[in-house]
DNA sequence: GTCTATATGCTGATAGAC
DNA sequence: GTCTATCAGCATATAGAC
């Protein structure tokens, strides 16, 4: 049965990677401390090395589980077969999922830099992975004559640039709901590509 | 005549902020210390403070000059009299200037959070201002009846999200020239709009 | 105007007691 | 599994010599 002392990795390693994420995002990863994330778990600086291998790690780990995270659940998302069906289920999805995790998202996007090279090098093929998604879609759009776009990958980077720019302003319980943020967008995405 | 030794003032004052800003948009501005500061300028550490008062009014100063030289430029921009030559005139200055300064562009939008409370409120102050010229065009083509905005506020954001991604992909020397990017971002916006 | 030297404090990471 | 104690190093900022 339970245990009165010590052993809780099952709880702590996962409260470890929710305060980091959490203060990376708030103060970025080169401000804040390992002092500071154990204080925000409870425990002393030295217990978090039993769960990260170190400051460094713990960053990657963060970035490395949200791409997956991205790529499976677009993967899992419901789409249409023709072009224009799958631009809109990717536009609604990447509204959706990236309100869904501010912290991450923001991390994702702020701290590359501060990844070691090789980490830098993993992350970025798996960012290109999800790019090259509603990549795809632009091409076959262009095959099925829907949709003019005189650079694809110009487009690509200019939609996912728009789209995900809805977390820099999006504060929850505003004056517009997610799927009211969806719809104006999917028309602005529409228009963008002559569809 | 010209003296000898020390007084560099107005030369090593500019290099301290060039130093500065190419130091913290490479690095970012927590992970970078004043010793590199200073070595990059080629002088002692303690010297930097006869040119700041301390590192956050370093960041702050890089700033806010970023964002008067953005305001000063739009308004000396020349613009057409109708909305959609003025939008069109927006997206073209908007690239160009944001791609001729990647390095105070990179620093204005990442290290937002490292500001003093109240740094950060005057810093917020000068992007509204300029987010709001863009507000204003899009009203004027309401009203004119050449464009389609559902949400006015929502759209700023959407456009200016766009365009300021070409940032973080445009590189120099490659496939396509500024004016080809803008000429196709053009586009886009225009369509969004459904102009 | 710039230097050296220094005060004071925080950093990431490890060793060993319990 | 967590704690305390500690190492070695670097941080910002200042004081005073030149």
């Amino acid at each position: 049965m339970a245990r009165k002392t010590g052993s809780h990795s099952e709880i702590t390693g996962p409260k470890v990677r929710e305060a980091a994420l959490s203060l990376f995002a708030q103060h970025g990863f080169a401000a804040v401390s390992m002092r500071q994330i154990a204080a925000e778990v409870g425990v002393q600086a030295g217990a978090l090395y039993l769960y990260t291998k170190d400051k460094q790690s713990l960053l990657y780990d963060l970035m490395q589980a949200h791409m997956d995270e991205l790529l499976a659940a677009w993967r899992d998302e419901p789409k249409g077969n023709d072009a224009l069906s799958r631009l809109e289920a990717f536009a609604r999805f990447h509204i959706r999922f990236h309100l869904e995790r501010p912290d991450a998202v923001f991390i994702a996007y702020m701290e590359l830099r501060n990844l070691s090279d090789e980490n830098f090098a993993n992350v970025e093929t798996l960012r290109r992975r999800y790019e090259s998604e509603l990549e795809a879609i632009l091409r076959a759009g262009q095959a099925e004559g829907v949709i003019t776009a005189p650079d694809v990958r110009l487009t690509t980077m200019a939609l996912i640039a728009m789209l995900t720019g809805v977390n820099t302003w999006y504060r929850e319980g505003g004056r517009l709901s997610r799927d009211a943020v969806a719809d104006i967008y999917w028309d602005m995405v529409r228009g963008a590509v002559g569809a």
